[in-house]
DNA sequence: TCTCAAACTTAGCAGTTTGAGT
DNA sequence: ACTCAAACTGCTAAGTTTGAGA
C-alpha cells in the first residue's frame, strides 16, 4: 500500500526527471485526464507450451492417444494437480471436462467423451518424476559427499575440501591472461596419483581404468594430485578447514605473527640501519622489506613471461610502477604506486615515506629503463633468507599476517564503543575489519547491482524518516490534546527512529564496502582469537562474526581464546 | 647459486541459498 | 507469500615457500 501510494516526491528518479524538463512545470492535468502521453513495451507472456516428450503417454479406455498440442497443455495443467483432492469433486471434473473439450479437435472431441475413461497417470507420474529429478540431485550430491566428502585421518573423520576433480573447459585465468582460451583436458584414472597409508583400503579406479600412482607418503597432507594441462603446475585434493591438519597449521601461522610482534622493533630498527647501508644489495632489502612491512605488500615472485598475466609483487616491481614526487599535496617525500598484483588486481597507493628510502628509490631508479626492475639485486629468496635469519620461521608473508592481525586488535580498541548496542558494535568490527581488507588491498568488483539496491536503500530510508515526522506530530498532537495515553504513541517514535537508525548504519557500512572484500582477510590473515576475544568482551554472539564454515574452520581459536586473549 | 617441482596458502567470482522486510 | 539483497558455497587460479638437484 505504502509503495502504491507514495507521493512523487518519495521516488527519486520521478523528481530529478521533472527537474531536468520544464516542461513538466507547465503540466496541468484537469477534468479527470490521468496523462497526455503513454508509451511502453506490454507485457511478458508465458513460454509457449512445450509438448511431453512421446514416451509420456495418454490413454483413453486403456488406450495410448496422441493429443493435439492444444489438448495436450491442459491435460497436463490436470495432470499435474491430480494428486489434490479437489480433482476428485464433481464441479471441478466438471468444469475442467467442459473446457478441455473446447481445446480438443473434433477427433479428439469425438474419441474423448467420459472423463472417467481418461487416465492422465502417466502423465502425472512425469511430472512428479521432474520434480523429484531436482531432489534427487541434491540427494545424489548429498550421497557422493558422504561417499567421497570424508577421510579417516588419526582415528578421525575428516572433511575433505575438493573432492570433484576439475571438469574439462577452457581455461580463463585472471587479467590479461596469455593463455586464456586454451582446452583444459579432462582428467582419467591414469593421470591420478592416489595417497593414503598403506594398510588403508584404497581406493578402486573406474572399472576397465588405473591409476597413474598409489603412494604412501605421510609427509604430505594431500590425498590425491594430478598434473595440470595449461601451466603444467600440479592440483591437489587436501583437507578442509575445518580438519585438525589445517587448524593446526593456521594456529601455527598466528603463532608466528605473534613471535613477530615480539621483535618487530628490532628488525625496523635494522632495515632503518640498512637503508645507510654501503651495499647495494642491502640497501635494496631494507627498503623492500620497509614496503612489505609498512604496505603490507606481496613478496613478488619473478614470474616466467609469457605463462602468466604480468603482475608484480614488491622484489619484482618495475620502475615503471612507481612514480617520486619529491613534494605533493603539501607533503614531502611522496611515492605512488600503480601496478598490477596478484588476481591482476590493481594496487594504487600514493604515500609519503622517509627521506632515505626516497633517496634510496632515486638511487634505486637511476640509470634505468621503465621495464627493469627496480630492486636488481634482490629477489624473493635472498629477502625470505634474510628474514629467516632475523627470526625463525619468518618470511615476507607473515609481516602481512602480523601487521593485519595487529592492525584488527587496533582498530576494535580504538573503534568498539561498549555502550553501543548490538548492530552498532557489528558496524565497528566491520570498520576495523575494513581497515584491514584495505591495508591489504582485498578488492572487489562493485556488485552489478550496487547502485540500484543502494536506491532502493535511500528511499526506504526516506520513507522511514516520514514515517518518524508524521509519528512525532501525532504524539505531539496527542500530547496538546492533553491525552494521557500518550505512552504508545511514544514507543512508537522510539520504535522507528531506531529502524531508522539500522537503515542507516545499514547505509553507511554498505557504501563503504562497496569495493571492499572483507572476506579474504577475515579467513587468511586476521587472528581468529581476536575476534573470539572481542565478542566475549563486548557480549556480542559469535554467529554474528563468523557464519558456521568460519567457526568450523576457526573451531581451535574458539575453543582456545577467552576474553583477555592479546595478539 | 640457480632452477624447478612440489606443497601449501591466498584470492576473487559466479551461482545458489537464505533470510529480512514488507 | 513474495521480493530483493545479503550471505554463503564451490570453484579453481594465482600466489608464497621450501627444498632437491644440477
Amino acid at each position: 500500500e505504502d509503495e502504491f501510494y507514495q507521493s512523487p516526491r518519495h521516488d527519486k528518479s520521478l523528481k530529478r526527471e521533472r527537474d531536468d524538463d520544464n516542461e513538466w512545470e507547465e503540466e496541468r492535468y484537469t477534468d479527470g485526464v490521468k496523462w497526455k502521453f503513454l508509451e511502453h513495451k506490454g507485457p511478458v507472456f508465458a513460454p509457449p507450451y512445450d509438448p511431453l516428450p512421446s514416451n509420456v503417454k495418454f490413454y483413453y479406455d486403456g488406450k495410448p492417444m496422441k493429443l493435439s498440442p492444444e489438448a495436450e497443455e491442459v491435460a497436463t495443467f490436470f495432470a499435474k494437480m491430480l494428486d489434490h483432492e479437489y480433482t476428485t469433486k464433481d464441479i471441478f471434473r466438471k468444469n475442467f471436462f467442459k473446457d478441455w473439450r473446447k481445446e480438443m479437435t473434433s477427433e479428439e472431441k469425438a474419441i474423448i467423451t467420459d472423463l472417467k475413461k481418461c487416465n492422465f497417470s502417466d502423465m502425472s507420474e512425469y511430472f512428479k518424476a521432474q520434480s523429484e529429478a531436482r531432489k534427487k540431485i541434491k540427494e545424489e550430491n548429498e550421497r557422493i559427499l558422504q561417499e567421497y566428502g570424508f577421510c579417516i585421518m588419526d582415528n578421525h573423520r575428516e572433511r575433505i575440501a575438493n573432492f570433484r576433480i576439475e571438469p574439462p573447459g577452457l581455461f580463463r585465468g585472471r587479467g590479461d591472461h596469455p593463455k586464456m582460451g586454451m582446452l583444459k583436458r579432462r582428467i582419467r584414472p591414469q593421470d591420478i596419483i592416489i595417497n593414503c597409508s598403506k594398510d588403508s583400503k584404497h581406493p578402486e579406479p573406474p572399472p576397465g581404468t588405473k591409476w597413474k600412482e598409489v603412494r604412501h607418503d605421510n609427509k604430505v597432507t594431500w590425498l590425491v594430485s594430478w598434473t595440470e594441462n595449461i601451466q603444467g603446475s600440479i592440483k591437489y585434493i587436501m583437507l578442509n578447514p575445518s580438519s585438525r591438519i589445517k587448524g593446526e597449521k593456521d594456529w601455527q601461522k598466528y603463532e608466528t605473527a605473534r613471535r613477530l610482534k615480539k621483535c618487530v622493533d628490532r628488525i625496523r630498527n635494522q632495515y632503518r640501519e640498512d637503508w645507510k647501508s654501503k651495499e647495494m644489495r642491502i640497501r635494496q632489502r631494507a627498503v623492500a622489506l620497509y614496503f612489505i612491512d609498512k604496505l603490507a605488500l606481496r613478496a613478488g615472485n619473478e614470474k616466467e613471461e609469457g605463462e602468466t598475466a604480468d603482475t608484480v609483487g614488491c622484489c619484482s616491481v618495475r620502475v615503471e610502477h612507481i612514480k617520486l614526487y619529491p613534494e605533493s599535496d603539501g607533503q614531502e617525500y611522496v611515492v605512488e604506486f600503480d601496478f598490477l598484483g596478484k588476481d591482476s588486481i590493481r594496487y594504487y597507493n600514493k604515500v609519503p615515506v622517509e627521506k632515505r628510502v626516497f633517496k634510496n628509490l632515486q638511487l634505486f631508479m637511476e640509470n634505468k629503463e621503465p621495464d627493469d626492475d627496480l630492486f636488481d639485486r634482490l629477489n624473493t629468496s635472498i629477502l625470505n633468507k634474510h628474514l629467516q635469519e632475523l627470526m625463525d620461521g619468518l618470511t615476507a608473508k607473515v609481516f602481512r599476517t602480523y601487521n593485519a592481525s595487529i592492525t584488527l586488535q587496533q582498530q576494535l580498541k580504538q573503534l568498539t564503543n561498549s555502550e553501543d548496542n548490538v548492530p552498532a558494535k557489528i558496524l565497528s568490527y566491520n570498520r576495523a575489519n575494513r581497515a584491514v581488507a584495505i591495508l591489504c588491498n582485498h578488492q572487489r568488483a562493485p556488485p552489478k547491482t550496487f547502485e540500484k539496491s543502494m536506491q532502493n536503500l535511500q528511499t526506504k530510508i526516506d520513507a522511514k524518516r516520514d514515517q518518524l515526522s508524521d509519528a512525532k506530530r501525532e504524539l505531539k498532537i496527542s500530547i496538546y490534546l492533553g491525552q494521557i495515553n500518550n505512552i504508545s504513541k511514544k514507543k512508537a517514535v522510539q520504535r522507528i527512529e531506531e529502524q531508522l537508525m539500522k537503515l542507516e548504519v545499514q547505509a553507511t557500512d554498505r557504501e563503504e564496502n562497496k569495493q571492499i572484500a572483507l572476506g579474504t582477510s577475515k579467513l587468511n590473515y586476521l587472528d581468529p582469537r581476536i575476534s573470539v576475544a572481542w565478542c566475549k568482551k563486548f557480549g556480542i554472539p559469535i554467529e554474528k562474526i563468523y557464519n558456521k564454515t568460519q567457526r568450523e574452520k576457526f573451531a581451535w581459536a574458539i575453543d582456545m581464546a577467552d576474553e583477555d586473549f592479546e595478539f
